[in-house]
DNA sequence: AAGACAATACCAACCAGTTGGTATGTATTC
DNA sequence: GAATACATACCAACTGGTTGGTATTGTCTT
């Protein structure tokens, strides 16, 4: 006599989802099939097209997870509570640094490996990835915002800076994934700090 | 009677070369298909298989490949030959620059776009990979190694910088393509151009 | 409180088309 | 004439997606 043991019934999509965010980040999502997903989740076939009409679908809801998910986890953080915007600013980037103190695919960016593969084949899931990108922005952007009103840097927007540590985010991925080491990721936001610390004549302490 | 216009014999391979570097660019690597490299290529799938072993040695070259062009191309150009070896390094961000006056596929990377598919699903291409971004640094590390022993910067070396900048390209196309505009990746080479006035005491003349 | 009923959540089997890859044949070149 | 450079025809495995069904849940009525 076998005992099944079947996935607690409402528990699908969430697992769909988990399973897609962490096959899409191994893998990349052209490469992950209906049917690894339906067999990482321990689900059927069935149950995917009911809960997504297509793998497509999939796809956007699982960018629009992911932005969900890191974006309640950066809200919650206490850099967002200390004082000093420019403190807060390093605080963010002193978290990303830490972020990368695990296996390479666990630090990897949904919405930036799922978007090289969908920028042309999939337009909505394109549009899921912009957003994504848009609001992690919006981690720092605010307290960027707050750190140039305290002291101004002639040429320099928050808007800029903030998608600066976009590209240095998803630079960062990338450069670790082909040289397997984190270490230029690690490096590339210590770079950014120092360029901040002389951009806003803040020296380490 | 149909004059089927054929390919020349023994130019099969450089044009499943050059249609692999198109379709990737467009589609990534998973989802570029056999089929779709021979159609492109206007050639059958015998000619594929008689040059390749696999689609997936096929993806090593194609990697291999996109190293020697590139690294061609940017040793021909004539920033190089600058007397000053800062000056080379402004002369090649600049070069960088005018490489975004393009289409978003035609100025991403080969090797970015297709490591984030292949970086657990298949070492050789990896591999290919990793040797690609290494030896993109290299174009500007030599210059960099000169600056720094003009002007050394404590705490600054010339390989995280070079690193630095591979971040900054990579990112910069993935940026590029979730948000569909090359306006970001532009102002991260801004960014880095700043950083490295500031770092190195050269303003803007 | 119990029974009817419809929605929801899921499953197993199946389908047509596509996938990477092969076996075999033929025209060119050296 | 032997190697090279292809073309044609084909295949088993897998692809995303569909079908028709069943078990579970909530909801409304009596």
């Amino acid at each position: 006599m076998t005992i099944v043991t079947r996935v607690p019934r409402g528990e699908a999509r969430a697992r769909l989802l988990a399973a897609a965010r962490s096959l899409v980040r191994h893998k990349g999502f052209a490469a992950t099939s209906v049917d690894d997903l339906c067999a990482a989740a321990g689900v059927t076939k069935g149950a995917f097209f009911h809960h997504f009409p297509s793998k497509e679908a999939l796809g956007v809801a699982l960018v629009q997870d992911w932005t969900t998910t890191t974006g309640a986890m950066f809200a919650a953080h206490p850099y967002n509570s200390l004082p000093d915007p420019l403190d807060r600013v390093f605080a963010y980037i002193d978290l990303r640094r830490q972020l990368l103190d695990q296996p390479i695919p666990e630090f990897s960016c949904v919405a930036g490996t799922t978007v090289q593969e969908a920028y042309e084949s999939s337009p909505p899931i394109r549009q899921a990835a912009a957003e994504s990108i848009g609001s992690g922005a919006e981690h720092v952007r605010p307290h960027l915002v707050a750190a140039l009103a305290a002291h101004p840097v002639p040429g320099v927007t928050a808007e800029s800076l903030a998608q600066l540590f976009q590209v240095a985010v998803q630079g960062g991925v990338v450069v670790a994934k082909a040289l397997d080491t984190p270490t230029p990721a690690r490096e590339a936001f210590d770079h950014l700090e120092r360029y901040l610390r002389l951009l806003f004549d803040r020296p380490p302490t």
